[in-house]
DNA sequence: TCAATAGTTGACTATTTTACTCGGATATTG
DNA sequence: CAATATCCGAGTAAAATAGTCAACTATTGA
């Protein structure tokens, strides 16, 4: 269960540009030489953020990309969405009445799965560009946390 | 960002062993007809949940595999844990003092995924065996959320 | 004792997903 | 018109995942 580059990337990207939020657009040249990744994946990526109303391109000399909205209003899953990162934890298709074919049609996993899933898409709803950018993480996420717990958390997350 | 088959399959069979808790052991083809999980994969996987202690086996006719512990004392990142299912969420190595390679060895989004990567943790490390067999994961997860919040949930989890 | 059952083990292959590249087109600036 | 930078479709390489196979060992019961 890992992110993959895609999503990394694209939230990278994102906060780089809302770092140098002067009004000038950014161009993906100086993103590729900041982050070290590559320009043609870059572009590929920016095209669905563009796609998705989360960036505006000035083309030409000078040009590269702003944020289309205030980095408030920006939300880490907005960004994961627009570049077709998914939460998948479920395996049964959300229309389709029956999944894993077990206990008719609802495995006894599935609210286990489904639970999970929330919890992750309700944290990165939670969190915006800003966040990211003022570093306000901590208080989003463990406030007591057993000693404990830490040691097997740490395991996990690997 | 999704479940693969390996924890996925090993939650489901930890689960279908736990219902069937009549001091009875119970055999991977019963699992394996049951689930619909191939018992060559079933084998692998009940090879390292034995070696974690989390099940223990009888072997020859009538044998199988039984919990090595209470249900109520298995926590489903117990199992992850014991079939290499981690979670994955930073780059960057958790020895190595570098990561991303910018903002001087931790990248800005290094807080969030590693903020995110702990969320998910503490939720798995909160559930056990038990509390899937019985449904109670309602109360773990999303107490209070806006309607407004709820349709954007159901499009990141997919 | 012998045959059937069922776990034990290591290695191996197929499939799928991810990550990344390439070539060329279009728009803007100076 | 030349340099810069976004746009766009397709195509390939690498890695991770999923699943298979063959052979072995222990136990039970007829
Ligand atoms: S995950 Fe939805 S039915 Fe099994
Ligand atoms: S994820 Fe840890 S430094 Fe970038």
């Amino acid at each position: 269960m890992k992110l993959g580059t895609k999503g990394r990337y694209a939230v990278m990207s994102m906060v780089d540009i809302a770092c140098h939020d002067d009004k000038e657009a950014v161009s993906l040249n100086d993103i590729a030489t900041r982050t070290e990744i590559s320009l043609p994946y870059l572009e590929q990526l920016f095209m669905k953020l563009r796609k998705s109303g989360l960036v505006t391109s000035v083309r030409g000399p000078g040009g590269g990309y702003k944020l289309a909205r205030p980095s408030n209003n920006i939300r880490i899953s907005d960004i994961l969405l627009a570049v077709d990162v998914q939460i998948h934890t479920t395996r049964c298709e959300p229309n389709s009445a029956m999944g894993c074919r077990i206990n008719h049609g609802r495995c006894l996993t599935h609210d286990l799965w489904d639970a999970m899933g929330r919890q992750m898409a309700l944290f990165l709803n939670s969190v915006t560009l800003e966040d990211v950018v003022q570093g306000r993480l901590i208080e989003k996420s463990m406030h007591h946390v057993k000693k404990e717990e830490q040691e097997n958390i740490l395991k996990v997350v690997s």
